[in-house]
DNA sequence: GCACGCATGTAACCTGTTACATGATTCT
DNA sequence: AGAATCATGTAACAGGTTACATGCGTGC
């Protein structure tokens, strides 16, 4: 009866929040995902953003604004898709979905033998410092010119990675030392 | 022909890692995921965790070496999961599947109205604050006692789970002052 | 004119979820 | 005796994936 916020189904929110920035087509939102957006937040592929446009223009949420050629059609966000966005983003902050096959493997790291686990670690951290000095580089170029506020959204992902991977790397490193302390000086 | 690893799948290895760490019941597995693994790495609902044990055994990778009361089923890893497990973690560092929705929040606050983003923000650093203060209790608490080596799972899970929150408030702190100077300094 | 990239779609499947269902044991 | 908790399972559905399929436009 009363379905007031049925919160989930998070790839309409993602392509809501992209259409908020410029309207788009499904091809473009597609290879967004392919990007930070992808890599940190959220995965779709082509074939579930097609039809989930199609369903969001039927709920009235976004719109066909335009037809180019090869059947290309742009979408635009609704005055309703923009205040379903807002409520989503100002409701309460709470643990969501999560399912990151990194972490899984860091934390598994644990039933390897000591000095796999080590080695593993130390790839951990190797990946982790080529990350944060990509970010830093990419970082860097777009300081160099000014912000034309359009990657805004991509800024506030580089921004976010470049610290998860420095954090990434900090916790390795403490793992490093942690299963080091505990195969010098096994407890009991 | 040859699916020499075909990666995914990654509950498999979710119950080969616990299970490498003590052998255990489909019961205790699924609340497991209710904890800090379910918080930061993958969750899963015991529907998906029996059968799930079922397809294991069938391929050799699990056994059930003790039955007790009420059904109870205690399986063990074997040589052969172990073998898997081992292969998995120690296989190239790739991408692999990211789903969270908390940080597609963060990606789309730029959506907003700077006022409402700054509101949103200021969630986001109390949020962040608070998980830390719980983190560093639940370590101050741990230091307190020996270790015992049972959940060290756990202990790499608050340690990853306390930088990660370090991170985000860090972050959300550089995003709250970004939005700040893009809308006194207007580009342009 | 042909290859490549743009652009969309559909079908079959995989892997998880929620809701429904059942029964055994322990505690009070 | 009754409630709570342990312990497992099944069915229906949700939301994604990969593989298959098609056709238009542009550049060489």
């Amino acid at each position: 009866m009363c379905d007031m916020y049925s919160i989930d189904m998070s790839l309409t929110q993602a392509l809501l929040g992209l259409l908020a920035v410029e309207p788009a087509s499904g091809y473009e939102l597609t290879k967004e995902f392919e990007g930070d957006l992808g890599q940190w937040a959220w995965q779709a592929a082509h074939p579930s953003v097609y039809p989930e446009l199609v369903r969001m223009a039927e709920r009235g949420l976004v719109e066909v604004t335009q037809e180019g050629p090869r059947r290309r059609k742009t979408y635009a966000v609704t005055a309703k898709g923009r205040e379903e966005l807002r409520a989503w983003l100002q409701a309460p902050w709470g643990q969501g979905v999560v399912r990151n096959e990194q972490v899984l493997r860091m934390f598994l790291l644990e039933a390897l033998e000591p000095e796999e686990a080590a080695t593993a670690l130390r790839d951990v951290i190797e990946y982790a410092e080529r990350n944060v000095s990509v970010l830093r580089e990419h970082r860097a170029r777009r300081e160099a010119v000014p912000p034309d506020g359009r990657d805004a959204l991509g800024q506030l992902a580089a921004e976010y990675g470049l610290r998860q991977y420095q954090a990434m790397h900090d916790w390795a490193l403490w793992a490093l030392d942690h299963l080091n302390r505990r195969r010098t000086a096994p407890s009991t």
